[in-house]
RNA sequence: UGUCCGAUAGUAUAAGGGUAGUACAAGUGAUUUUGGUUCAUUUAGUCUUGGUUCGAAUCCAGGUCGGACAACCA
């Protein structure tokens, strides 16, 4: 158990409360999602850390939906949500639902009309806004306000049962309208909603509001550190209010800076309409910052843990590279993915003094990075082959290594050639390579002495199956869309996505399993898509491969 | 012009009165049948002004800058 790790400031206080025996030194956490859209690598974060807080002082987690807003929400999300927490490796001790608490959440609000506490407030959303001041400025009361208590019980109940249409009514905390914290102005608790929810049915038409729902929730399954993120910081006040009137459970809110990537945007509202107006190919689309986006691009659990762990957890407002997600897929894959070869861009190579109609195999490890290689298998090789379009230049600039007249490659796994020439079309296209090889270079057994500075990967021409790939990019072309003038849709990347159509592949690759991932050599991370048949196989790139060759 | 939160290399994150460290990024060199990997190495930082102290990134005061807060959203 040797920890070099530091502790991040919630760890801090979790240890500290543990050394002082609150809670006869119980540690229990929740991570709270509202079912109204899909899980992104930001909630991956708060998912990290709560459930890896309670993990590493052996306490628990709960899955908790806050489904309070029952237009927004949806079972659709709930299974989501479900899937995504559960891939990235975490258990849950109990799923609950804020919706399963209605009848208690009525109690306490009835608790709190008794004590004087809440009234019930026929004014209109306009009047309550304009009545609660400014920042600057002190609300005022209305002549609500001073109902007496058997009013408020009676006009409570009436709320729910039904007797009132949306909007009519709402119950409110009676704090001060003074407060310079806009969140103690008499917060509202219930707000009137006919409508039907996806769990209570039509059994409720008055619903809570987040304020009187949340830590009430905290302090129902007796959460010991609710761990939010940094705009609830002026509702924690609230939060506390609500629990010391009702004398329940004292659960604590901390709260720490959500994640930030560049490039990108993690609102769900934004990614919503990304989805809804199909700039997209769903919440699940590659370029997706959401968990089950970035499963169909080829992350693992595991690269996105270690991403949460490397960024840290603090209090300060901060906009991560992307590139240090991207860092952490390549680490893993680079240990775990199995090399195939695949040419994306085609063009013809012909080994002229090789025979017509031979073929031979030639073995090529599964993992180099690993002792042993993981096995491997043959690949067939022949006198044409296809190789990468790029790896050729008619006018090489220095320190070009790969192939052009008169320079030698070695081709992975197989011989050294050296290319003799080439052909044209009339447009000026290069349509055939022209090599000899060295048939003494055979890798295995290369007795030829000779020493190339460039390997190039191949397919096979008669053996090659084809595949689509498909190449993502950043979704946007700026740092900070959400923080540029206009609307944020102005700012996507046209080509965020590049579809090829016929790619040349390996024969083996056509086993491919679906949610491993693949290194074609040279080119990058892959995985199958999962629309991807055997008929049509399809992958996705998950990243390239880090570029050192700086072209200029 | 209210209340609250924050400020350490390019980006993040440590150091809890006593050597400013780590990761990513960037540069250089070596290794390499992937211009990948790996290894070595370099560059680069405490917002500001005062105070307390033998000693301050750390404690105190003022300033500056950034952010949050006035949904019948969460």
């Amino acid at each position: 158990m040797s920890e070099e790790r530091s502790l991040n400031f919630i760890e801090e206080i979790v240890e500290e409360d543990i050394h002082e025996g609150k809670h006869g030194g119980r540690v229990l956490t929740r991570f709270p999602p509202e079912p109204n859209g899909y899980l992104h690598i930001g909630h991956a974060k708060s998912i990290c850390l709560n459930f890896g807080v309670a993990q590493k002082y052996g306490g628990q987690t709960n899955l908790r939906f806050d489904d309070t807003n029952p237009v927004k929400e949806d079972v659709e999300y709930v299974d989501s949500i479900k899937e995504d927490v559960k891939w990235l490796g975490f258990e849950w001790a109990n799923e609950l639902y804020a919706s399963d608490y209605f009848d208690l959440l009525y109690a306490f609000a009835v608790n709190l009309i008794r004590q004087g506490l809440a009234y019930v407030d026929d004014s209109t959303p306009e009047e309550i806004a304009e009545q609660k001041g400014t920042p600057t400025e002190p609300g005022k009361g209305n002549k609500y306000r001073n109902r007496s208590v058997e009013e408020n019980l009676r006009l409570f109940e009436e709320m729910k049962n039904g007797q009132f249409p949306d909007g009519a009514k709402v119950l409110r905390a009676k704090i001060d309208l003074a407060s310079p914290n806009m969140h103690m102005r008499d917060p509202i608790m219930y707000r009137i909603k006919h409508a039907h929810h996806h769990r209570t049915g039509d059994k409720w038409c008055i619903y809570p509001m987040y304020d009187f729902a949340h830590g009430e929730s905290d302090a129902i399954e007796e959460i010991t550190h609710s761990v939010c993120t940094l705009e609830f910081i002026p509702h924690r006040p609230l939060y506390d209010w609500f629990i010391e009137k009702l004398e329940i459970f004292p659960s604590k809110q901390y709260e720490f800076a959500r994640l930030n990537l560049n490039y990108t945007v993690m609102s769900k509202r934004k990614l919503l309409q990304l989805v809804t107006e199909n700039y997209v190919d769903g919440w699940d689309d590659p370029r997706m910052p959401t968990i089950s986006g970035l499963r169909r691009r080829g992350y693992t659990p595991a690269s996105i843990r270690d991403f949460c762990e490397r960024i840290g957890v603090a209090k300060r407002e901060n906009m991560i590279d992307v590139g240090l997600l991207e860092f952490c897929i390549r680490e893993d894959l680079n240990k775990t993915a199995w090399r195939r070869m695949a040419v994306l861009d085609p063009v013809k190579l012909i080994i002229t003094d090789y025979p017509e109609g031979k073929s031979e195999t030639v073995f090529n490890e599964n993992n180099p990075e690993v002792e042993g290689g993981e096995g491997g298998r043959e690949i067939p090789f022949s006198r044409e082959l296809w190789i990468e379009r790029e790896d050729f230049m008619e006018e090489p600039p220095k320190k070009f290594f790969r192939l052009a007249v008169g320079n030698m490659v070695r081709l992975k796994s197989a011989y050294i050639v050296k290319c003799e020439g080439f052909k044209k079309d009339e447009a000026g296209n290069i349509t055939e390579i022209y090599c000899t090889h060295i048939p003494e270079s055979r890798s295995g057994n290369d007795t030829s002495g000779i020493n190339v500075k460039g390997t190039i990967h191949w397919v096979s021409v008669p053996h090659a199956k084809t595949a689509e790939v498909r190449l993502y990019d950043r979704l946007f072309q700026v740092e900070d869309p959400s923080n540029e003038d206009g609307d944020f849709k102005e700012y996507i990347n046209p080509n965020s996505l590049h579809i090829l159509p016929n790619a040349y592949i390996e024969p083996d690759l056509a086993t491919a399993v679906p949610g491993k991932g693949y290194q074609f050599i040279r080119k990058g991370y892959f995985t199958l898509d999962k629309n991807s048949t055997p008929d049509k196989l399809v992958f996705n790139r998950t990243v390239t491969l880090k570029d050192g060759w700086v072209k200029k």
